[in-house]
DNA sequence: CGTGAATGTAATCACTGATTACACAATTGA
DNA sequence: TCAATTGTGTAATCAGTGATTACATTCACG
C-alpha cells in the first residue's frame, strides 16, 4: 500500500526509539508499581493496550491499509515481534481495533438515541440514522475498519458481533414501534430496515470513499444533507397524515 | 496484505512461467506479426493489455487488495520491473483496471435503461438502480476498484471523470423529466439524487462488505430484496396518486 | 542498414507480516 | 528466601512487495 511509497526516510525512525544500544546488561527497573502506566520494564506492561491505541492512531492519519504491526510496534517502543505475543496476526490487531471503535460507535450512538423522546419512534428513528452517519463522518478510519470487512471475520469477536447485533436490534424494535403507532405507510418492516441501513450506510461510505466531490456535495454541507436525505426516506416511509 | 499471509507456496509458481533459463541467446521469435496475440518474443507486444487484464483477474480472485503488480507481471510471463514501462506505480495500474471496469459499468447500466420506456422517466430511474446495483453484485471486485477510492484519483483519468460524471448526469436528466411529468412529490431533485445514490451504493456495499449475512439477507434473496427498496424509496418520493 | 526510441531484464533497496530460538522478568510455591 | 514455571520482549531470519536503476534487446524509421 501507501506504506511503500515513501523509501527515502523512516530509517532515521521517527520517535526517540528508545535507545536499545547498552542492551545485555540490567533494565533500569526504575518505577516498579505497574499501574499501568509505567514504562521502562523490560517487560512492557501493557503493551495489548498501547498497541491498539498506536494502531487506530495510524488508521486515522492515514486510513485503514496505512495500519502496520510493526509501525505500531515501533510507536511503542518496542521490537517488531513482540506484538505477536499478543496478536497473532495484523488481522488479530485489526479485529481488536474494531472492536474498539465499534465500542464508541455503540456508546455514540446510544447517547443520541437518549437524548430524543421514546414517545415518537419515528423521530428516534431519525436521530438514530443522523448519529450512524455523524460519527462515520466524524471517525471515518473507525468506522472503515468497522466496516470494510476485510481486516477480520465477525465470526472470531463475541464482543463484536454483540455490539453488532444489539444495534440492529435497535432499529427493528424502533421499526415495531413506529408501526404499533400506525406511523409507518408500509408494514415490510424488514425491507424498510435494510433500505434504512443501506441509506445511512452508503452515505457514509460516500464521504469516506470521497465520492462528494463528484457529486457535487461539499464537506461543509454534508452534515445538513444527511438530515435531508433522512427526513427525505422518513418522509417516504410515513403514513401520509 | 493477505499476501503475506501464505509463505508457503508460491515459490513454486502457479502458472508455467515460460522457461527463462537459457536466455542470453537470442529469442525464438518464431510468430513475427503482431496482431496483438503474439507472444514468444523479447518484446511482448501487448504487455499493458495484458497487465490490466491480469491484475482484473487477481481482483477477482481475492479482491481489490490481491492485486499485486509483481504478480500481475508473474502472469503475463514477464520480469518483475517489466510493468513499470506502462504504469509508473501500482496506483497507476490500478487506475487503469478502474478505466476498463468503468468503462463495463457504464455500457451495463446504458444497456439497462435502454430497454425501457422513455415515457416513464421514474421508471427509468428504478431500472437505472436495478442494473447499478446488478453490477455491483455480479462484479464485486471491479465495483470495489471502481469505487473505494483509495487505489487512485479521479483527478488522474480523463475517461473515469468523463464515464462518471455521465452517470450522473444520466440521473439528473432522469429526475428533471420525472418532475416535469409530475411524478415527484419532492422538486428537490439534488437530495433525491444523493439520497438515491446512497441507497444503491450502501446495498452495494453491504453486500460486498459481507453485511448481508449480519442483517439477514440471504445471497439467493439478495435480487429481490434490491428491488424492495427500490420499490420503496421509488414510492417515497412519487407523488402519491 | 544503422541509429535511436521502446521495452524488457537483472539487480537492488526499503519495507512489510510472519515465525523461530533465545533472554529476561514476574509470579508462584515450597 | 529462592528455585521453577510461566509470561513477555528481543534478535534474527524468511518470503513477498513496490520502487528504481543500469543494462540488454528489439523495433521502427530514416
Amino acid at each position: 500500500m501507501s506504506k511503500f511509497a515513501k523509501p527515502p526516510s523512516r530509517s532515521a525512525s521517527k520517535l526517540p526509539a528508545r535507545k536499545r544500544a547498552a542492551r545485555p546488561s540490567v533494565v533500569p527497573r526504575a518505577a516498579k508499581g505497574r499501574t499501568a502506566t509505567s514504562p521502562k520494564t523490560y517487560h512492557h506492561g501493557d503493551l495489548r493496550r498501547v498497541l491498539i491505541a498506536a494502531a487506530l492512531e495510524l488508521a486515522e492519519e492515514g486510513g485503514a491499509d496505512a495500519v502496520s504491526v510493526r509501525e505500531a510496534a515501533r510507536r511503542a517502543g518496542v521490537s517488531p515481534g513482540a506484538p505477536f505475543r499478543h496478536f497473532p496476526s495484523r488481522n488479530d490487531l485489526m479485529s481488536a481495533v474494531a472492536e474498539e471503535a465499534q465500542r464508541r460507535f455503540r456508546v455514540s450512538i446510544a447517547a443520541a438515541i437518549a437524548g430524543t423522546s421514546a414517545d415518537d419512534p419515528l423521530a428516534r428513528f431519525r436521530a438514530f440514522g443522523m448519529a450512524y452517519m455523524r460519527w462515520a463522518m466524524t471517525n471515518p478510519a473507525h468506522f472503515e475498519v468497522i466496516s470494510s470487512g476485510k481486516y477480520f471475520s465477525h465470526d472470531q469477536s463475541e464482543a463484536l458481533r454483540e455490539d453488532n447485533d444489539e444495534l440492529i436490534a435497535m432499529t427493528e424494535q424502533l421499526l415495531m414501534d413506529a408501526l404499533a403507532q400506525g406511523q409507518l405507510r408500509s408494514s415490510d418492516l424488514r425491507v424498510i430496515k435494510i433500505a434504512g441501513r443501506a441509506l445511512v450506510y452508503g452515505f457514509a461510505r460516500m464521504k469516506i470513499d470521497g465520492h462528494f466531490p463528484r457529486w457535487g456535495v461539499a464537506d461543509a454541507e454534508a452534515d445538513q444533507m444527511a438530515e435531508a436525505i433522512i427526513t427525505l426516506f422518513v418522509d417516504g416511509i410515513a403514513r401520509p397524515v
